[in-house]
DNA sequence: GGCCATACTAAACAACCGTTTTAAATGTTG
DNA sequence: CAACATTTAAAACGGTTGTTTAGTATGGCC
């Protein structure tokens, strides 16, 4: 077995643990067992379980701002206006491909990134913010400037509103799904629940501005 | 020291040590040495840590549901025609009121009605559905005919960006207001906040409909 | 083929976890 | 005051945690 298998075996292991039950609550052993490796490789590869916790992330935030810059780039380059919805478009278009095609989940993402924010892991939110902060400021910066005239403290505000109403809705996405399949039967797919949010979130950031 | 002081100063101390960190971060060691107690005392009262977390949230979810029930009523009772602003004014005013009366932290509730939502406690989950299902469904019952011709799927998925807007906000209120008063210097309240969250989230759930 | 860094493994480590047990203290009631 | 149930206390229980150690295997390079 190469050193990349049992590197990304691992990874595999701990990112879908680690969603499911969140860090605390997931073992090394637990990780090591299903990835069907020694549990001694993590400290070996990866030093520490913080450090495996921050490879989760990186691991995937990295492709997705990549991909993000990339696709706002070309935006930019086109001459296009960038409209809230058409960002937010962007934002989700991107969220949902860069990982796909991959071939791994996109919510399990909202899930680890909805995690990020509620569990007690001070090293995680530093590691973040201090790797991806210039990411979130161009993306927020772009979507100010879709919003002329709106105080920014209230535009701020409601970037978090939406931030909300994103990650907390798509980390429990198959909770939320299921229980609306049972109550009306219809079942809701994740592009579809996508297509409600771009509105909904759109309207919330431009209520009385403009 | 009575019972009651007992048990009161293991759910004081628990209340803030799981809004703090999250439960299994939270040994029952570190809450009875804060709250100056025996470890045994937990058992001995609550029975099990599980027993102990599901005590921590009757003790704020009661009054808070018995708060706004009284509240519907007296709205319905006099004949007010219930807006969706109202109906959340009401929620969050209610939410301010029954907790700030007894002297205890709004948004250290947030946290947890957070952390319930996010952490991996099945207990938990089964445990407020069961208790609290009612109010929920009260409330909810009564936004939906604030919103007459909407599509039912699409109400509930509003309903849950709204309720992740507010949960995840005000449960990192204090870190976000931290981040906005350090960049524009502009302090914001928690009322004020609160102000800024009913049109937005309003907003949101009327979209298109009406 | 010998060498060496890299990768892996099994075993043990100390620390901490929730819970239980046993005994002492306290309060209540007849 | 005596008898009882309730509450508190100290100590130990078995189990799990992340991490470390020491030794073995592996694979490329001179």
């Amino acid at each position: 077995m190469s050193q990349t298998d049992t590197v990304s075996r691992i990874l595999d292991a701990a990112e879908v643990l680690f969603a499911e039950r969140g860090f605390t609550e997931t073992s090394l052993r637990t990780i090591t067992t299903t990835a069907g490796v020694n549990l001694a490789a993590v400290n070996y590869h990866f030093g520490s379980k913080k450090e495996l916790i921050q490879a989760v992330f990186e691991r995937f935030l990295t492709p997705f701002t990549g991909a993000l810059a990339a696709e706002l780039d070309r935006r930019v380059a086109a001459g296009e206006a960038l409209t809230v919805e058409g960002l937010l478009e962007s934002l989700y278009r991107v969220g949902m491909g860069s990982l796909a095609e991959q071939g791994r989940d996109p919510q399990r993402f909202m899930r680890l990134l909805g995690l990020a924010y509620t569990q007690y892991q001070g090293h995680l939110r530093r590691f973040i913010v201090s790797r991806y902060g210039d990411s979130y400021r161009r993306f927020a910066g772009l979507l100010a400037q879709a919003l002329p005239g709106l105080d920014p403290v209230t535009f701020y505000w409601r970037l978090y509103f939406m931030l909300g109403a994103t990650i907390f809705t798509l980390s429990s996405y198959d909770a939320i799904e299921a229980i609306l399949r049972e109550d009306f039967g219809a079942p809701s797919s994740l592009p579809e629940t996508l297509e409600r949010l771009v509105p909904a979130a759109a309207a919330m950031l431009k209520v009385n501005s403009q």
